[in-house]
DNA sequence: GCGGCTACCTTGCTTGGCAAGGTAGCATGC
DNA sequence: GCATGCTACCTTGCCAAGCAAGGTAGCCGC
């Protein structure tokens, strides 16, 4: 199998999926494979093997709140939602990638020079 | 002083940083501390210890070639342009690039669902 | 020749994505 | 009841990149 995470992609990757995870979460509850699928569907994640990591950490940091909740198609599922803490992260994410998104936009469009 | 290798815009910023830096060079030459400088300037690095690594690896892969010029007002300066390949480099991370905004546009958008 | 400035580079640490591997509940067929 | 396959969760170990701090050295004015 090929090694995604030597690719520039892989790094420019990096901080994004925490991003858009809280953003999908802004949306409604949704569990760790519902949540692979739309990732990888949008080519921002490669797999299971980055999104349960990220949950663990937005959990231990009080971003979302997670509720166990049974499946009527198989074993039971974590559904995660994001607490008050959660929405103010996905705020000042927001502001921080508009930023950074413009910032590349200028520097592309030759704008890197002042005045 | 701050540690900001730990926050969530110096995640977010990986890989940015070097197509970055491929656009710059691919206006005009440049040497190191101007890069520092245009990039500082717009929140993309924190500083050199970015930046010199970053260099050193562009070069190691081939993707900038190096000239030394004196300078008429300090010390010699190496400058730094773009190779045929890291022309073609700077196509692909425009193209990733392209390819990521959007679908973080998207995820932000509410249009995580398919169809 | 000394202080300050410019410019280059290195070291050690931290973080996050990734592949691979592992555990277990549940449904189906026999 | 139990073997098989699917769904869903999670962990381990590795790698790449950004960063702060620290270091070297050329050049200039005094």
């Amino acid at each position: 199998m090929v090694t995604d995470g030597r690719s520039p992609l892989a790094q420019m990757r990096k901080g994004l999926a925490e991003y858009c995870v809280l953003a999908l979460l802004g949306g409604r509850e949704r569990y760790g494979v519902e949540l692979v699928e739309v990732l990888s569907r949008h080519g921002l994640i490669a797999g299971e093997g980055t999104i349960y990591p990220l949950l663990s950490r937005l959990r231990r940091q009080g971003l979302v709140v997670t509720t166990w909740r049974e499946s009527e198609v198989g074993p039971p599922r974590r559904y995660y939602a994001l607490s008050a803490d959660g929405v103010v992260a996905t705020e000042r994410f927001a502001r921080d990638w508009a930023a950074l998104s413009e910032s590349v936009r200028k520097i592309i469009a030759g704008e890197g020079e002042p005045g």
